[in-house]
DNA sequence: GTCTATATTAAGATAGAC
DNA sequence: GTCTATCTTAATATAGAC
């Protein structure tokens, strides 16, 4: 039984990542399926609601399908943070800078989408935040606002660096940012009081 | 003596910026502007032309419309950088978030723009890098490769903190991210060997 | 649930009068 | 150099047969 529905979300993903929402139209993603006619409306009333499903989708494999599989790669919590920031670099430099971050491309290119995008977007970030805290639990960070500021610098530092690869058409910007955050990760970490483990910095 | 082309180019900055390059059409521009015809391809041939007429202004007015405001705002160097991060923020709020970084936004929207959209994107960032790892030499950061990486991670951070900014439409994410780069900062530039300039850090 | 056909709107771009 | 009018294409979306 071929879940067309599941087809369209999917190709859908794909597209809007590699090209971007408003550059996607429904009749490339009808023929990307293989299917042929206005059947994206018997699932999807709209454009827009195809995107709510496709930022859900993303929502939902988040662990499976970026976290997983840079866990897997090594046992230390600390370069978990690591892996999964390489495994958007290899899809930067695979898709050669056309796929870089699926829900940065939408925050950026859908400023006045409406409240249901704009939460999954949010949504996402938080979820993928979370994701990385924990890393830094594992590493021994005890205080908790430490590991969340942690976490939304690497969300920062990847976007920023994913941004000038782009702009760059070069992978060097994005490396360096990472080594940056590391060197910051670093300095931030070794200066922890190892007694309560709250960090020293106060910003 | 109304100069229509300007008129053109300020104002299809100014949609480009608020609403993106692909959501913004040619009738926009023109209804905005008050000319009623056609006439935009009387001074452009395409709208990628207009387009490119834009960047060329963001890099002609960079120094006096970014750079020389927040310069004016102190005379200490390493402030200065923070004085331009402060601009972003201020556009941000006041637009409401609508408006971030008119080229981070370009650099993630046209992945697959002609090279000279690409070329004119990366001199904008060249020229942004440029004035930023100048006021670290003021700041009396002796080696040029380190001010560089500073003046790039300046800009990775913006970008980051303004994507999500955006996208949670709220300025917390970006102060965050500047609060950081400047602990960062910090962290660096006390650890400079003060003997012959050079960062210690290896990275 | 999938197709063909089409409505509707709007986009980028052009022609030609003035 | 600016206008009106229009061409062409392609977008989102819908209707209705099968």
């Amino acid at each position: 039984m071929p879940d067309t529905r599941k087809t369209i979300v999917d190709t859908a993903r794909a597209l809007f990542y590699e090209r971007g929402y408003h550059a996607t139209s429904l009749a490339q993603i009808q023929k990307a399926c293989g299917v042929n006619g206005g059947s994206i409306y018997h699932f999807f009333k709209s454009k827009e609601a195809l995107l709510i499903a496709v930022l859900e989708n993303y929502l939902k494999q988040l662990e499976a399908e970026v976290m997983a599989p840079a866990f897997a790669t090594t046992e230390n919590p600390r370069e978990r943070v690591f892996a999964v920031l390489d495994g958007y670099r290899r899809m930067l430099v695979e898709s050669e800078f056309a796929a870089g971050c699926p829900i940065g491309n939408l925050a950026l290119e859908l400023p006045d989408a409406g409240p249901e995008v704009r939460q999954l977007i949010e949504s996402n970030f938080d979820a993928w935040c979370g994701f990385i805290a924990d890393c830094f639990e594992g590493a021994h960070v005890a205080d908790g606002e430490t590991r969340a500021r942690l976490a939304r610098l690497a969300l920062t530092v990847m976007e920023g660096g994913i941004l000038q690869a782009r702009g760059r058409r070069s992978i060097g910007p994005f490396d360096e940012a990472v080594d940056q955050f590391r060197d910051y990760v670093d300095r931030v970490l070794d200066s922890v009081d190892e007694v309560d483990g709250h960090a020293v910095p106060s910003g």
